[in-house]
DNA sequence: CGTCAGATTGATATTCATCAAGATCGGTGG
DNA sequence: CCACCGATCTTGATGAATATCAATCTGACG
């Protein structure tokens, strides 16, 4: 395991990192970032960073792993709402929402950091336009999700499937993690299937499809994107509502 | 028509409405609020309020009707994400995000209100916890989104009916729109289809079956929640999510 | 070698989209 | 007042898409 000074580096580095997607980071709120009190976990596969139905009194930040936005239903059917990705403030709004109504689970192993709500609070009276970055990353979140409600009430599974892995190569791509579209994402088909919101044998068959198009190879964990280009255009992946554009906000 | 001074005091009030459904808001902040500069207009069924890839330069908050985000999908078919009623900042996060991603399109006849960006901004500026509770109104925007893609991945047309009209129900009960779990709904089945992600024949055999159940009647555009906490057992609706608890942000 | 998780395959039943045709309703103009 | 019209709702029939069930296969690992 890294020591704390390694884990507290990595954390204020991936998340000015995220942020210098979409805007600049003056000295002065780099300064109070990386001033956060933090603690550190680890998470096995499956293990939950927040938890359904608690208070959290600190939001979470992911240094390393993929984690999902769980929702299970009182049928034992489950949905993931929301991949997150290493430098994702995953559990942001947990400071405004008190009350999860949903848990975030590790899909692979995942480190994490964990911020103190009164922190950010402190951030939000200091400092009006970091804020208004951490306000952007939550609406980046929501923009995701909106793709996610058209990709499965509309989309053809394999389109479906082929959105994801764009959007997930170029949310990579970003914080420095899927050089020349490939990328490592070691989860299982019944994890993809909660995600896609299909059967498993569904995403099994809706995979080979997508093999066959010769677009993308997905072997062991690594998936690679062969001509990103085409497959962005026949799965209709518009990066827009990713915005990663940097300008002021 | 209303005239500006009508109009002025419903977008500041029905704003005040929803904030202080999450918590309090005080003399200062409704101060400022009360002298936002605002635009005014009403929309037709079917026109759009903010349009997608457009960048504004203004948020709109819907004083009556209601309104979709909608995405259309280069095959033609269309989703709508999100359903916005009397007192939503439908358009908040333009705030944050410039370039549109979407459109927002009126469901029924609509009466909006436009601030300025710049004026939003000063607030962010000037009242760090009004700035929290707007930032609070994004959040439970995306926490609806999470259920409806929950709604849509993974349950049954008849339940993911039931709870759509449990969660319009408590929205618009929070802010005086639906006493005794009744209110004027009046959007066509094709809509319906477009927000639930099914075809316009699987809406209307749907509703037939929920009308079946005996605990909802839709006639006219009057929907009326006959047994609502046998609805909300029978559709899995947990009101948690919408984050109507008056507590400090 | 045996075990186990995960991937794959085939068969079957169900669900759902689509197509096409009426029925209903509200409003309009003669 | 009534005939007509368009929008919406309803219904039945059909085929395609998808979930489910039940094996079987594969590869990693002790």
């Amino acid at each position: 395991m890294n020591d704390l000074r390694d884990d507290r580096a990595i954390a204020v580095e991936a998340l000015i990192r995220y942020l210098e997607c979409r805007d600049q980071v003056s000295a002065y709120e780099r300064n109070l970032l990386a001033n956060l009190s933090m603690r550190f976990k680890a998470f096995g596969k499956g293990e939950e960073l927040v938890v359904e139905h608690s208070r959290p009194n600190e939001s979470c930040l992911v240094l390393s792993g993929f984690t999902g936005r769980e929702v299970m239903l009182k049928d034992g059917t489950r949905q993931i709402t929301a991949v997150h990705i290493p430098g994702d403030f995953v559990d942001l709004h947990a400071l405004l929402l008190k009350l999860m109504d949903h848990s975030v689970v590790a899909l692979t192993e995942v480190h994490a950091a964990y911020v103190p709500h009164q922190e950010l609070v402190r951030i939000s009276e200091a400092a009006p336009h970091l804020s208004r970055l951490l306000w952007l990353s939550t609406v980046v979140d929501g923009a995701i999700q909106r793709a996610w409600i058209a990709c499965i009430g509309r989309r053809k599974p394999l389109h479906h499937l082929g959105h994801l892995i764009c959007e997930l190569s170029v949310r990579l791509n970003a914080v420095g993690l899927a050089p020349r579209h490939s990328f490592d994402f070691p989860v299982t088909q019944a994890q993809l299937a909660d995600v896609l919101g299909m059967s498993l044998v569904q995403v099994n068959r809706t995979l080979q499809a997508l093999r066959r198009t010769g677009l993308v190879s997905w072997k062991a964990s690594t998936v690679t994107i062969h001509d990103f280009a085409a497959l962005a255009e026949l799965c209709d992946f518009d990066p827009i509502y990713l915005n990663l554009i940097n300008e002021p906000r």
